[in-house]
DNA sequence: AATCTTATTATGTATAGACATATTCAGCCC
DNA sequence: GGGCTGAATATGTCTATACATAATAAGATT
């Protein structure tokens, strides 16, 4: 019983066991370290890792109890589509089909293509007031989605996911039939000061989005 | 400058600013903690944050770089119905549909209500090799999906999101058309020795799945 | 040149001790 | 009882120091 992670796996092994049921406090750092034979920093360590996974909650003064259902979370990277395409062996690219600034919004239309099959159509819109610099790139070069996420830094921002059926637009260059159900996935980006861009991602259909937890 | 939150922002702002740029190596802990004025534990801290947010590869011996395309993570919570249902202030409630066991294998098709309205339906398999208990259970009174996150700690697990047409089933629970199209979550989890539980489940139509970065 | 051995180095982690800070709790006053 | 005040307490964090470990580089050996 030495490193943190044994002292992690102990702590989560009393939870699984309920000998600290759900909602229970658990005892403190310094009596924890005490009993486990260690310092109170390496158990600090252990118990923020698992309150970090939603094991346990912790407050000030109050203690740390565990959570009443604790809730696994699962990590998800934000796509970049060149990426998730390129680790699947074959080749990515990508054309505009529709570029156009109406004032300070800049709009583009870009279709991702894993080989030669369609992968997703993006509809996205950048606020020039925010990143009058994307005026000047040449989005055919490197496509928006993988441009701003190395440019454009953001504050947060939203992601959502939904199942919608593909419209006249989606079935041309999704080449699949209207009305074909299909994953979409919208998303915005913030800085400090305001929104950066807006988009709406309509994969291909079948495609499915994959998480480990 | 004192917090690691506040070497944290630096060296944020360093990587953003590209006097970081992608895939250089950084100055090393003991380097940064004496420009900054701070103990190496302390850069140490900030430097294992970014490197978990994604900002930042580490390696023994090798050192610290920033990565090449930063890959933003998002945390999602796995989700426990009765939870997110109860968060929007309606009340939950569940449904069976179907009960059956064959050989060595719990089926269960349950119907999740939020308020009056149906919220997603469940198509369920429990491996009872695994958790012999389940058979006993009454999942009348707490859902499987419920019961399962509190009974059945599990080593990991998969998820998909995906988009499909509702078939005869489900749009008769989830009251839509056929061919409305339907958010899925298939998920399954795995003890060390073997699959505890599959699942499919299929949200009422409009659904989406929301996550903050 | 190819391979094995050994030093070097940056991160990873443990420790004790100290102080900071958020909450809670008890006691006090009105 | 209601509200204020201050003490007590558990977590949060910083420090300095030490040793562990992985990966590399340099050197020795074949």
């Amino acid at each position: 019983m030495q490193g943190w992670q044994d002292i992690q796996a102990e702590a989560l092994r009393r939870i699984q066991s309920r000998e600290w049921p759900p909602g229970a406090l658990i005892p403190n750092e310094v009596e924890l370290a005490r009993e486990l034979g260690c310092a109170r920093a390496t158990v600090n360590r252990a118990l923020r890792a698992l309150a970090e996974d939603g094991w346990l909650e912790r407050r000030r003064r109050a203690g740390t109890r565990v959570a009443l259902s604790p809730q696994r979370r699962a990590q998800m990277v934000v796509p970049v589509l060149r990426r998730e395409i390129e680790a699947t062996g074959k080749p990515y690219d990508h054309k505009i089909l529709h570029h156009s600034i109406d004032g300070k919004t800049l709009s583009l239309h870009t279709l991702h293509l894993c080989g030669a099959a369609p992968y997703a159509v993006e509809d996205r819109e950048i606020d020039l007031t925010q990143l009058p610099v994307a005026e000047e790139i040449d989005f055919s070069a490197i496509s928006a989605n993988e441009w701003l996420v190395q440019n454009a830094p953001f504050d947060h921002g939203t992601m959502a996911y939904l199942a919608e059926d593909a419209g006249g637009f989606e079935a041309r260059y999704l080449a699949c039939p209207l009305h074909t159900p299909l994953l979409i996935l919208l998303r915005e980006t913030f800085s400090e000061t305001g929104r950066i861009t807006k988009m709406r991602l309509a994969y291909a259909p079948g495609h499915a989005v994959k998480l480990r937890i």
